[in-house]
DNA sequence: TCATTAATAT
DNA sequence: AATATTAATG
């Protein structure tokens, strides 16, 4: 049995270019209304054949197959203690991520904590774990821009100069403008959004590959202000490649390097976009997909 | 108590 | 691979 549970909806279509879309329009986080747990435990997808449908998938406009599929009657034995559930994974779609993203900018670096960003995010059913799970990897993405200068997959450009971290980035990094939001005290009214998507286990089951944030894009290669800085296959994205920033103080940090796989996404305004440049491009010819530390160490 | 990080589990 | 969880530490 493949247990590959991917929730297929993914919308697609839409930018809002707000600072933080406060409670007003969230994305059709079309949620059944049935609380999660109960819609995880029962593994009900509330569609039934009547033609209720609970409408599984969200996009406005999307596709998303979601059809339900469980296991079948009986499946599985059913009876659950209806409490002491856990909550169905969170899928970090974009729009969330978005709404992720912007609230660290917002918040600034001093205040991008868990507890602060979850608040500021005003999403039903975030947890603070949820947050720090996604910071982490969050801010792994980030350091892995530092110190690419452009280089990493291909473009290295320039030199010196440039670093690859945006204006957002550096703007992240370099000051904490917070505007306020003391810690505690949530929002006041109009807070929190309609749970995310469950994908019980009997809602959505193999299916094909949805796009999710699978991949990040990074601010450069969209067709804004400057592009084409890049001779050559000035792509997008050049993470990994070993990472050695100027001015990085080491810690006591180990870590493996290897073995990690990342998705991120800038922390700008852009959250979503599926654009690809295939390409080739490169001229080149073609990115390797993970260079890890090339092995002839310089150094 | 919370945050951060690495390691590990699902 | 993406998230969750846990352990250790500050």
């Amino acid at each position: 049995m493949r247990e590959e549970e991917e929730p297929s909806w993914f919308a697609r279509g839409e930018e809002q270019e707000q600072q933080l879309p406060r409670p007003d329009e969230l994305m059709p986080l079309t949620q059944t209304l049935i609380t999660p747990d109960l819609a995880v435990a029962f593994d009900i997808t509330t569609h039934g054949a009547g033609g209720a449908g609970p409408v599984p998938d969200i996009n406005g406009g999307g596709a998303s197959s979601a059809a339900g599929s469980s296991g079948g009657g009986g499946g599985g034995g059913g009876d659950e203690p209806a409490r002491t559930l856990k909550r169905p994974r969170l899928v970090w779609t974009p729009q969330l991520h978005k709404r992720f993203v912007d609230a660290v900018a917002q918040l600034g670096i001093k205040n991008a904590v868990p507890k602060t960003i979850m608040q500021l995010m005003s999403v039903d059913g975030l947890t603070r774990e949820n947050v720090a799970s996604h910071l982490q990897k969050y801010r792994l993405y980030l350091k892995r821009m530092q110190g690419l200068g452009g280089g990493g997959g291909g473009g290295s450009h320039s030199s010196g100069s440039g670093s690859a971290t945006d204006a957002a980035t550096e703007h992240l990094f370099a000051t904490g403008p917070v505007p306020f939001l003391p810690p505690a005290h949530r929002a006041p009214a109009a807070d929190t959004y309609p749970p995310f998507s469950p994908m019980g286990s009997g809602a959505a089951h193999h299916h094909h590959r949805a796009p999710q944030i699978g991949h990040f894009h990074h601010p450069a290669a969209r067709p804004l202000a400057h592009y084409a800085a890049a001779a050559g296959p000035g792509f997008d994205h050049g993470f990994l490649s070993r990472v050695a920033p100027p001015g990085m103080h080491h810690h006591r940090m180990a870590s493996a390097a290897a073995g990690m796989g990342m998705g991120m996404i800038a922390p700008s305004s852009f959250a979503d976009e599926m654009d690809r440049g295939a390409g080739g491009s490169g001229g080149g010819g073609g990115r390797r997909e993970l260079t890890l530390f090339p092995t002839s160490g310089d150094h």
